[in-house]
DNA sequence: TACTATACTTAGCAATACTAAATGCCTAGC
DNA sequence: GCTAGGCATTTAGTATTGCTAAGTATAGTA
């Protein structure tokens, strides 16, 4: 990102996408990163040091849970994590308040609209 | 402010809505706090630690300038911000920055709504 | 062999909102 | 006159979070 202004914007927001991509299905880093990009018209292209910092976040507070899966006829392996009830809750808790904020900040700029 | 994640939704926001005030009005510190409360239905009750430091910051980017006024038949003064040319450009872009990324991430929980 | 894609980890930096306290002027009530 | 509170500004220190950048390791392919 070459814009800090869009830079602070995401502060909280990835984080909160990140947490409802799992509720909607258990994942892992590699695959959030390459899904985070795609579903933002490539406006959220996060690097591994953006995103597996947020997963040991969620996970630390109890919102997500990992477990190592081995892929077939393989050793490498990948990490899943899955959301846990607190984590849907939460994930249900941030959208509201996402939406009233957007939806605060939107009213703020209409209000100056009708000004003479 | 108590919850976490509502002050990270704040970051640049909070700058934004300043300098968008300024731009329709000069104004200063200690009234720009009770307009943000006002106009944002108490939900942005910025503390001057929160607000003066966020005056510094544009004028030392040279998007507001600053002038003394005495009050009438007073010594006490306050510091009115005015915005300034790059100032005004710089307001409308980050209107559209933050448009673009609100209906960004608004799109993002839209899309997960038609699944099964 | 070398390059690419997959997959995870970590150290250190930058930006911004927060708490908390201090300063000073002015007005109103006792 | 004195005190409490509203007006108005300043600043020190903390926490959070996204960023850059580098490193580790396996597997497939040219």
């Amino acid at each position: 990102m070459e814009d800090r202004f869009e830079q602070q914007l995401k502060k909280g927001v990835l984080e909160m996408l990140v947490l409802e991509l799992i509720c909607r299905q258990p994942s892992y880093g590699y695959k959030l990163i390459t899904q985070l990009k795609q579903m933002s018209q490539e406006r959220f292209q996060l690097k591994e040091g953006t995103l597996y910092p947020i997963l040991y976040r969620l996970e630390d507070e109890g919102l997500i849970a990992a477990s190592w899966s081995q892929r077939e006829g393989r050793t490498a392996s990948k990490k899943i994590y899955t959301a846990t009830d607190a984590g849907r809750l939460e994930a249900r808790r941030r959208q509201q308040i996402w939406q009233d904020f957007s939806q605060t900040v939107t009213a703020f700029y209409q209000e100056g609209e009708h000004h003479d």
